[in-house]
DNA sequence: CATGAATGAGCATTCATTCAT
DNA sequence: CATGAATGAATGCTCATTCAT
């Protein structure tokens, strides 16, 4: 019979979390210390061993947090009806989609992750998600192919890719200029772009 | 009156910044030591610091001479008659451009310098480069509608910042998936959608 | 709620401090390993900074502290009746104190102190010291003046520099022959002349 | 035959040992680097070592030169008829002595210079100059006491001793406050007290 | 003789992790 | 469960000394 329920722990690791998504946003993975996400999350040094194995498994976890967050749209997806919607959707969602501190930490911390994972030995984490972002597009394509919408001779797999890598370098510059509206801007320019490419 | 030569102190330099980029490549900054730098560029310690202030600078120096190096096209450019001609030579320089291991090690130093320059206090580096990268764009542009070539109404200053984050986030994912060929056929798609955006 | 009292961790500090003082009247300061005060307080090189910030800062205290041991007599003073009985006592003091290692690492450490605190941007340790300690004196000489006991033509001022000059002179040269006998004798001299100069 | 004047070497190396006091008299010994030195004296790393065997042999020779220098004095010394002009002498050339900087850079170094002493295994400096200087003011004493000038009861030993502690004290204290006004003026008040202890 | 590039031992300081309380 | 004192390995940087030119 644990003395804490499961629900206070798991709002305690959500704490550290996002208090360590703070510092590393902040500081960065290396700069940030233990004692640095400790104090941010209100907690001591001890306690954040209690809920993580180490300063790394943190970072692992905001990645594993942040991409589940963004893969959440997909279910959302399938109440619209045709390819068209679907992706016009799916820039409504990051166009207007909320742009807390907190949120705006976990991009920079996934980023951060992202050239760490680069590096020997990490590699295999993008294999997993360029495979299941990718056949997320890839099935809206061809959605739209098959009903029309789209024309027949879309590169779907390159533009599938070249739509999350273009995805990703706007929300990369986000980081950079900090401008949301222009942020949103190049979304909605993006969008025209790719309708123009996709139809006629 | 230097028993060395000039030429000599510039090439241990520029050794010393292949093997540093080359160690920031394969274990990131932070986890490579000044010693790992020495061993690689098979010198002492020591001479590091003969010829750098601190390990820091040399993460700026080697994110500064990328930058340089990717800029240097715009002298070409101007050879070219019209704005397609540009755009689309543009293009055949990322296309055909060499991508031998120390590119995408100084590749792969810049985007861990991004995310470096991204945390607090050194934001400065990105307006710099915004501003010279834009501006070279933008004039392309200005000068492809005053010539007919392109549309009267596109909006010029969202493309242009569009088209450097589509760029940096199509080389972020060369990093990440080292397939230079489907890099090539994204850039090729790229051009594509660009050309379609832009004229008629 | 701190797991070890307060009181444990003063008593740390002290000791840290001791070693301290013994490592560097051996060796030192420059000498000096920060592991070599981690072995001599039998700690580890991390708790040495969980007590201090610097090396530098256990130097300072180490000055800190004996200054304040060598002031404390001040307050013994008042009971005394007139300036020759205060004097007398003071010579006491100083002739009768504990000589004990510990005792010699201080002043060895206070000297070293000072011609460290002489160089570039630190003489101001010896502006309030100065104050202090003549005044000290000063106020007692006057006393003496005002009681008939000493000359009225007594150059206070002069006199009080001159006192404390020697005084360190005294200890300076204890600390060269380490001959605490001679020590003794040359205390017990001087206060012959200094009252032969002020009585009469 | 040496290429260069025996005259030259030795005007090298007196200007090295000028510029190390500077240097040391400024940092300290352990925070000048002969980089300093070479800097100072214009000359480079590489030179200063043609010269001396280290940074080491600089200090001490440094010790050595000022010590001969305050030794000078006692041969114009024999001069004087009686030890009272004799001891007279001897305060008048303190006092009037001149005090620039390269005079007070080598008191600095000498004061370092005896602290580092001090440590493990290098005190028979002291008993060397010990020796020398006391038996010069005792052999004076002595001839005062002879010739009547002094009492017969003055304690020839301890008189010596202190005398030298003294000084040394006084100009430890010139040292701190780098006031000669006050300097000279302690040092005509102690000349006034010691005639007071050995007359009468 | 003169130079200053090269070397690498040495050191202060930091910090992730452990564990006694 | 919670704490924070203790640890010591790790690392950036310095600098006396050497030596090829």
């Amino acid at each position: 019979m644990p003395r804490v329920s499961e629900n206070y722990k798991e709002e305690k690791r959500e704490a550290i979390l996002d208090s360590a998504a703070q510092c590393f946003a902040e500081k960065g993975f290396s700069e940030t210390t233990v004692d640095d996400i400790a104090k941010a999350s209100k907690t001591s040094k001890g306690s954040i061993y209690l809920y993580f194995k180490s300063k790394e498994e943190i970072f692992h976890k905001l990645n594993d947090r942040r991409t589940e967050k963004y893969f959440e749209i997909k279910e959302q997806l399938s109440e619209f009806k045709n390819a068209t919607a679907k992706i016009d959707y799916l820039f409504q969602y990051f166009i207007s989609g909320k742009m807390d501190d907190n949120t705006l930490n976990h991009i920079a911390v996934q980023f951060e992750f992202w050239i760490y994972a680069t590096k020997a030995g990490r590699q295999q984490v993008f294999d997993d998600r360029v495979e299941r972002f990718t056949t997320f597009i890839t099935e809206i394509i061809e959605e739209g192919i098959e009903s029309g919408e789209f024309r027949e001779d879309v590169q779907v797999k390159e533009f599938s890719r070249l739509f999350w890598s273009t995805l990703d370098g706007i929300v990369l510059h986000l980081l950079f200029h900090k401008d949301i509206t222009e942020h949103r801007s190049m979304l909605r320019l993006y969008e025209q772009m790719i309708f123009k490419y996709l139809q006629n």
